[in-house]
Formats: C-alpha cells, sequence, structure tokens
DNA sequence: AGAAAACAAGAGCAGTGCTCACATTTCCAG
DNA sequence: CTGGAAATGTGAGCACTGCTCTTGTTTTCT
C-alpha cells in the first residue's frame, strides 16, 4: 500500500496542486498552464496527465479542496465558542466567512466566482458543498430549539409556504420558515458583501471594509435572526 | 463624419462585440476566441486588431456595455412606479435585478464573477458601474425625505461612525448611518442571492428560487428598510 | 490629384491542451 | 527470484490560441 510509487504519486500530485494554486492566484485560472507547471517541475507536460485527467479536473480537485478548507474554518469558528452562545457562534461564523476568503482570494474567487457555462458540477463537488451551509444551519436549528424566533415577515402566499416545504426537505432540516428565511436572507448578505469586497466593487466606497461587515454582521443576527445578546 | 468607413467600422465592432457575447454565453469568457470570431466573420485575425488592441479590452467593452445594461433596467424598473411608492419602488428593483441577471446570465457572470488577479479596473468603468447602485442610493434618500426610518442598530463603535462618514463622502450622500447601512446590507443579500442562484450553489435546495427571492426582497424591505406598506 | 490615414491579409512567433508511440521503472504473482 | 504486467516518464506532433509585422489596398482629407 505504502509503495515506493504511491508515496511520490501522492507527493507530486500535492506539489502539482501546490504550483497549480500558486499560478491561479497570480494569473487567475483561465491563465493556469500544466505546460508552465511541468516546466517548473522538470518534467515533461505529458507527464502531467499521469496525475490529471484534464486541466479541468485538476480544477475540480482544487474547488473540491476549498469547499472542504472553508468548511473547516466556519467548523472550528464554531466550534470556539459555547453551544448555547448563540450570538458569539453566529458572530464567529461570519467573521471566519471573510478572514478565510480575504487569506484565500483566489480560493474564494474559484468557488464564488463564475463558473464556466454548461459546467456541471460533478457528483463529488455536492457533498464538500454542502458543508459550510451546514454550519449555518446547524446554528438555526439550536437557535430554535433554545426558543430564539426571528420576528420576520413571510409572505402569506401559497407558493412560498410549498416552496419552503421543498428546502426544508432538500436541506434536512425542520424550522419556522421565519427562521429558515432570516438565516439564508443574512447568508446572502454575508457572501453578497464578501463577493463585492473581493471581486472589487466597491474599493472606492470602504476605506475600512472590514468595519462594515462587522456591523452588517451584528445588525443581521439582530435584526433577522432575533440573536441579540 | 458619417463617412463610409466611419459607419462600416461601426457595424463591424458592433457585430465583432455580438458574436464574442455568443461564444461567451455558450463557452465562457475564458473561452473566447478573437480567432473564431474572425472566421465566423470571414475576415483574417489580423484583422480583429483594427477594432480592439486586444482580448482583454473588448471584454472591458463589453463590461461597460453590462454595466450600462444593468444599471438601464434597474432605472427603468424604478421609474415605472410613482415615487411616493417607496415600497414599489424597493420591489420593482429588487426584481428588475434578478430578472436582469437570469435574462443575460453571461453578462451577469462577466460583472459580478471572479476578475482576473491584479486586473484593475480601466477608469472608463468607474462611473457606469456606479450607475445601479446609485439606483438604490436614491431611493434610500427618497424614503428618508419620506419619513421612513429604518430601526437596525449600528454599532456605537468609533470606527464605525467614522468609516461611515467617509462612505457617505465617497458615494455622495447623506443620510442616517441606519438606512445606509440597512440598504447596503439589503443590497448584498439580493446580490448574494443571484450569485448563488446564477453560479449554481442553490440548484438542489430551491425547486422555484423566485419564490424565494422574491420573499427575501419584501422582507428586507419591510424589516430593514422600514417600508412596509 | 496626391499624400496620409485607415483597413485588410497572410505569414510567423511563442504559447496552449492534449494524444500517442515508445522507453523505463516499479510492483506483484508464480 | 524472476518474468510479465502495470505504472510512470519522454518527446514528437496536432490543432488551437493571442498577437505582431510586412505588404498591399482602399478611403479620406487637404
Amino acid at each position: 500500500m505504502t509503495s515506493v510509487r504511491a508515496a511520490a504519486r501522492k507527493e507530486i500530485s500535492a506539489e502539482i496542486k501546490r504550483l497549480a494554486r500558486v499560478q491561479i492566484a497570480s494569473k487567475g485560472a483561465a491563465n493556469l498552464s500544466l505546460r508552465e507547471i511541468a516546466r517548473e517541475m522538470q518534467m515533461a507536460s505529458s507527464a502531467m496527465y499521469r496525475y490529471f485527467d484534464s486541466r479541468d479536473q485538476l480544477l475540480t480537485e482544487l474547488i473540491i479542496e476549498n469547499y472542504d478548507n472553508i468548511a473547516d474554518a466556519v467548523e472550528q469558528a464554531d466550534a470556539k465558542c459555547a453551544r448555547d452562545d448563540i450570538r458569539g457562534r453566529w458572530l464567529a461564523m461570519a467573521e471566519s466567512l471573510r478572514t478565510w476568503a480575504l487569506r484565500h482570494p483566489s480560493d474564494y474567487g474559484l468557488i464564488f466566482g463564475t463558473p464556466v457555462p454548461g459546467y456541471a458540477a460533478p457528483p463529488d463537488t455536492v457533498d464538500p458543498g454542502r458543508r459550510y451551509t451546514n454550519v449555518l444551519l446547524r446554528l438555526l436549528v439550536d437557535a430554535h430549539a433554545a426558543g430564539y424566533v426571528a420576528t420576520v415577515d413571510i409572505p402569506p402566499a401559497k407558493g412560498f409556504v410549498k416552496e419552503y416545504k421543498h428546502v426544508q426537505s432538500n436541506l434536512g432540516i425542520l424550522l419556522p420558515d421565519e427562521m429558515l428565511l432570516a438565516g439564508l436572507a443574512a447568508w446572502a448578505a454575508m457572501f453578497g458583501a464578501i463577493s463585492f469586497e473581493l471581486f472589487g466593487h466597491v474599493d472606492e466606497v470602504f476605506t475600512n471594509p472590514g468595519i462594515h461587515y462587522s456591523a452588517l454582521a451584528h445588525m443581521l443576527g439582530e435584526k433577522l435572526l432575533g440573536i441579540s445578546n
């Protein structure tokens, strides 16, 4: 199992990925070049294909790793708080999201940026792609169990109730629709804010985007999720 | 002025852009090929460079057009409402955002997707890039003038007050910090939700994302902006 | 009418992803 | 321990890309 070959294969694969990340960070995913990686590793470019079926498959593996990394970051932030400190947990995960994104901007871009049209996420990506959102969902469930109530208004429309039945079942949870709507709204706002910042849409608006982001997290926790201290 | 050449130049430039959009929609911006456009137009590939300095400049011009188009869409939606119908205007612009994005997914991706690392937006892009947000800002100003009050909590931190002074000055407006924070939060949530949907992050969550989006817009208008009917 | 500017074409350079035939190395079973 | 199979590495080659340069043509403007 731990043959010489298997070990070498692991190392080389890891080195290819490492160099790929460096390239992506400096020139963008679109300009990732397998040939350049091969050159840097003093290998023939054709040898790359012993480790990755194609350039796209390399990217897909990186995306999966990124999903895992962001989930790890959010889970760790959450785990550092007392289980019943709902508010603290919300703020911790909100901050951890932005912190991770700022520390790994190109990794964030790879996940949350424009996908290639017609690109169907391979099945291997969907499970890792859910982990980071599950942290939020667990928080909502705990908040609900602890008696917190989101006082947002849900539309009386029949369509909404039905749609949210699906959502709850798809997500495998059971929550008041108000809490779920509030949670998804807050989630969307945090990612919207991070994307705005990272993708350069607010460079001339904020001097210190972090302050605005924190205010956002506090305000949404209080106003939407109903988790004032 | 309207020489034969000037007219032809305009037509050819437009045709290049049109074909570029078709390519981007079907294969992604990364796979945009000037040579393929040239082939489709029965021209030498080198002739493309009479019209655009480079592939990147073509993309930049498309981005500017996209900014203008999305701003037009939001402005029109806003203009269809009575000036004093604050709530109606908010809902109209929220819906118009998603509608435009769904109708022009690749155009949305070009604007709001991952930028190339180190890519500094050319000065020509910053003005068009502000128009769509200005519609929101005008709404906030009108809402404030009409007596609406955002009842969100702003942090008492000194840093926040100072930061928001900058923001107000950078945006050229004057609003209660509460209203501005609420507005930016709602804005971030809408774009976050659209990006999630368009970039394929909620495919297995929603059956009908439009219903969720509308509920989001209603709820945020009421809860954050304080504009219940 | 003639000079200047704009346009178009084709060859060519350096780069890309990827394939294939071939050589070498490692592994594993008889 | 050894021979065959599997994994790994190589270099040539195909079809493609953005972009440049030289050459020739067409339009415009003085």
